[in-house]
DNA sequence: TTAATTGCAAAACTTTTGCAGAGAT
DNA sequence: ATCTCTGCAAAAGTTTTGCAATTAA
C-alpha cells in the first residue's frame, strides 16, 4: 500500500544504512499520501489505523531520526505542538492569527532578508523553521467594517 | 526599589485598571532591569529572590495578562519554553543553531517580505514572534575549515 | 548473528485550572 | 465591601528516557 513516493524513500533510507520497520513505513507512508502538516498526535492516529501496535514514542523517535536525516523537516505554527511534513516542496508558512487559516508561500519570498542577513549580519538563514503571523486578507477586512 | 521604567508601568497599568500586586510589581521589575530575554523559569527565579512566596502559576497568570495589554510579548527562540521581555524596543532574533548565539536585528529587515506579503498576499505580518535560525558567521567559518 | 529499533512504563518538563482565601481599590 | 488576584495542589499536554524484548539486515 506505499505510494511511490514512500517506496523511493524507503530506498533512499536502506541506501543510507537504515532499517525499514513496521513503524517507520507507516509514518512514511501516512506523510507522502498527505499535503496536510501533521501534529505528533495526529500522525500517530493515522499510523495506528495501519498499524494499532506502533506506540507514540516510536512515531517520536521516528520523526527525530527522520529528521536528522534530512526527509521530514517540522514547523512551528504557533503554539502547540510541532507540525511535520516531508521535507521537499519547502515553503514558508503564514498564520492569520485571527482565524487561523495558514496560507503557504514560495520561500524565494524571504531571499531579499536571507542576502540582507548574510551580508548585513553574516548569518545564513535556514528554511524556515518558524512561521509568520499576522493577519489574512480577509479578516483584514472584517476588522475594518467592524 | 522598582526603577523609574517600572513606576511608569505601575501607573499605566492602574490608569487601565488594573490592581498592582506584589506579584505584578515583583516581575515588572526584573523585566525592566534587565535586556535579557527570561523563561517563566528563569523569571520565576529572578522573582523569587524579591519575593519568594510568588508562585509559578502566578508568574504565567501575569505574564498572560501583561501580553494581553501589551505591555510583554515573548518570543520563541528555538524549542524549549518560550522567552519574555518588555513590548517596547521591538527587534527581530536570529539564532545560531550550531552555537545558540543570539543577535537581535532592527524590525527593518524585514520590510522588504512585509511589503510583499501585503502586496501579494494581502497578508499584514505581526511583529515577528518568532526567531530566524541559522548559522552565524563564526559556526560557518568553522565549519569551512573542518 | 548482532546491532538497531521497538513497546512499555515511567518520568520530565511546560503550562493550565479549580478553588478558597488574601488583598488592592 | 467588592471583586481581582494569589497560592496551592492537582491535572493536562507534550516529549523524553531506561530497559528488556524484538527484528531487520
Amino acid at each position: 500500500m506505499s505510494s511511490p513516493r514512500a517506496l523511493a524513500l524507503h530506498d533512499e533510507l536502506r541506501a543510507r544504512g537504515e532499517r525499514i520497520t513496521k513503524a517507520r513505513r507507516a509514518v512514511l507512508d501516512v506523510l507522502a499520501d498527505t499535503d496536510e502538516h501533521l501534529t505528533t498526535e495526529e500522525l500517530l492516529s493515522a499510523v495506528n489505523r495501519a498499524e494499532p501496535d506502533v506506540h507514540r514514542a516510536t512515531v517520536y523517535r521516528t520523526v527525530d531520526r527522520l529528521a536528522e536525516l534530512g526527509i521530514v523537516e517540522h514547523t512551528h505554527l504557533g503554539h502547540g505542538p510541532a507540525v511535520y511534513h516531508l521535507a521537499n516542496d519547502l515553503h514558508q508558512h503564514l498564520v492569520c492569527e485571527s482565524c487561523g487559516r495558514i496560507t503557504e508561500v514560495p520561500m524565494a519570498i524571504l531571499r531579499g532578508v536571507e542576502r540582507r542577513l548574510h551580508d548585513e549580519y553574516g548569518f545564513t538563514m535556514s528554511p524556515m523553521h518558524f512561521s509568520i503571523v499576522g493577519r489574512c486578507q480577509r479578516c483584514r477586512d472584517e476588522a475594518e467594517h467592524a
